[in-house]
DNA sequence: TCCGGCTCATTTG
DNA sequence: CAAATGAGCCGGA
């Protein structure tokens, strides 16, 4: 039994997925105009102290989708601090891969924030985001700028 | 700065 | 299995 909630961040609504009271989907864009089920308190909060600064990380397991890569990828992003970045090439090098490949895995990540998919950025700029979708790019810098990362 | 070639996991035929 | 595709990178013109 999947149902969506939506959460109204500053920089526009995000949509989270739930099956069974797990989280199983976060994205960084939603339509309000859905108007489905209510959010869980416990996200309303964790979501609340992200953005009001108070909380870093969410501390919350990875999706169990996807190939083994795409796994190993989503790990050590996970474990990347907050307000810090690392380049495509610097994770590859860290799991044995090329920065192509791991470009890839980010896009399929379905957990946005709690993988801080947005802390990898290319080596010499920003970096896609959300393979291109529209204001995709702009979210991306909002968060790095909200960790204090200046790019 | 723009452009081609290299790269690697995944997807598609 | 072969070819095409990406949230990249590097070197040359």
């Amino acid at each position: 039994m999947k149902q969506a909630c939506i959460y109204q961040a500053p920089f526009g609504n995000i949509t989270l997925i739930f099956d069974g009271g797990e989280l199983i989907e976060l994205n960084l864009h939603g339509d309000l105009a859905h108007a489905p089920y209510p959010l869980p308190e416990m996200w309303q909060q964790k979501l609340d102290d992200y953005f009001a600064g108070r909380l870093k990380n969410f501390a919350h397991p990875i999706s169990s989708k996807g190939t083994p890569f795409q796994q190993k990828v989503w790990q050590a992003i996970s474990e990347i601090p907050a307000g810090q970045v690392m380049s495509y090439q610097d994770i590859a090098r860290q799991i044995g891969s090329g920065p192509r490949a791991v470009g890839s895995a980010c896009g399929k990540n379905p957990l946005a924030l709690v993988v801080p998919c947005h802390r990898v950025v290319a080596k010499g700029g920003l970096g896609g985001f959300s393979s291109g979708e529209d204001n995709a790019l702009a979210i991306k810098r909002w968060l790095l700028h909200h960790e204090g990362v200046a790019i």
